[in-house]
DNA sequence: CTCGTATACCTACGACGTAGACGAAAGGCC
DNA sequence: GGCCTTTCGTCTACGTCGTAGGTATACGAG
């Protein structure tokens, strides 16, 4: 890849992003990532302390790269459906890479000030402070997860091999019983393979606003 | 642990899950399986093709573990709610093992049972065949991914260290500037670790179902 | 008793993460 | 320029991992 001398840690995170969404978490190696830059191993841990820290430089370069809109006087629950939106705009070309964030968005600067946006809104919206972390937590990672699991991601080294897993997927499909399975069945296309990514994540955050909305008035009620 | 020569799948996946519960999925190796059964690493293998069907039984365990309520006459969302709950008391139990299951559900019977399940009850709502699958897609893994990060979960080699992370955490939330995240530090505590498990869940399930039945009624108006 | 099949074992390989000591180069200061 | 400190990449080496390939044993059916 690039042969320079003196190593850019950024440059760094950036290879390794590319290596987690062309080939999945696994491919991530302190060995793999020396070699794109053409130098040893250890060169990289002057610029992480681990391999944790590799994958922590990920996450933390995902979440950086949410434009989260700034407040305004709309009601809150739309300024929550745009910043759910800026938020999977981030993720969805990163699947691979979004299942890191779970357990990372507390860790670093960009994650805090999202949490700190989702809070002020649902404090807005009237919630208690327990309610509004125990929600805040739960809205964050279903988007996650909504990325994560998108369905029709396949994990194989090569574009080939995931191709064919989802054939695999497709067929193993039509080997099931229509009888014990019959809504299954008759969901098996968008189930295998989303008919269109655009709705499935509309429907994601509708989904969740929705719920917001109808919790909020009710506990409010 | 065991001292027996003739080993047992099932028995593996259930040290395996100890495993897992104790001290994380990254814990989980061959060897180490071997070595509680007092066997040879190669062992395994008359049992499991690779280690990733290790993985994947631990997540049919699970999935198994679901005590599905029987459909009855009750209201789609009513009957929704059970099936959630369920859901989440067999998984709650094993959240280091949550994460598994994930990319795993439509790999295995118990998990297409569920689905199928999930499925039927949103048809029951009216939901066309496209629109059930996304949700039933994101139900699903918003359950799971209620439990891979609720609150106050850390991973550590032990009990101590876990209990170590936590307060690290908790002592790093205090750092942080005030006047940047006043809603974050206003609910640090139930942040670095749930006020209450119960609630927390029932808020999710709850933020879950009061969403499916909003989308759904105003689909249909 | 015999023989096929199922099971466990042994050996060995290549890839991985990373500790520790070392050398070269860059940058600040006179 | 000359020097010194800090930064950064290199080298060597260790222990662990998943697992391929071949071999030994024990059991059940004929």
């Amino acid at each position: 890849m690039a042969a320079q001398k003196r190593l850019n840690r950024d440059e760094l995170v950036s290879t390794a992003l590319a290596v987690v969404d062309a080939e999945g978490l696994e491919a991530v190696t302190i060995r793999r990532l020396a070699q794109h830059h053409e130098v040893t191993p250890m060169a990289l841990y002057r610029h992480f302390p681990d391999k944790e820290g590799v994958l922590d430089a990920i996450a933390e370069r995902l979440l950086s790269d949410v434009r989260c809109p700034e407040p305004d006087d709309r009601p809150w629950h739309e300024q929550m459906h745009d910043l759910m939106t800026a938020i999977l705009d981030a993720l969805m070309p990163h699947p691979n890479a979004a299942t890191l964030l779970t357990l990372r968005i507390l860790g670093c600067e960009p994650g805090l000030d999202l949490t700190e946006r989702t809070l002020s809104l649902l404090f807005e919206a009237g919630m208690t402070r327990e309610d509004a972390a125990d929600t805040a937590c739960q809205v964050l990672a279903s988007l996650i997860s909504l990325v994560v699991s998108e369905p029709g991601r396949a994990h194989g080294p090569d574009p080939d091999a995931q191709e064919e897993a989802l054939r695999a997927k497709r067929a193993l499909f039509l080997t099931l019983s229509p009888r014990r399975y019959p809504h299954l069945i008759a969901s098996a296309d968008a189930l295998v393979s989303c008919a269109s990514r655009d709705s499935y994540y509309r429907r994601g955050v509708l989904l969740l606003v929705t719920g917001l909305r109808g919790t909020v008035s009710l506990s409010a009620a």
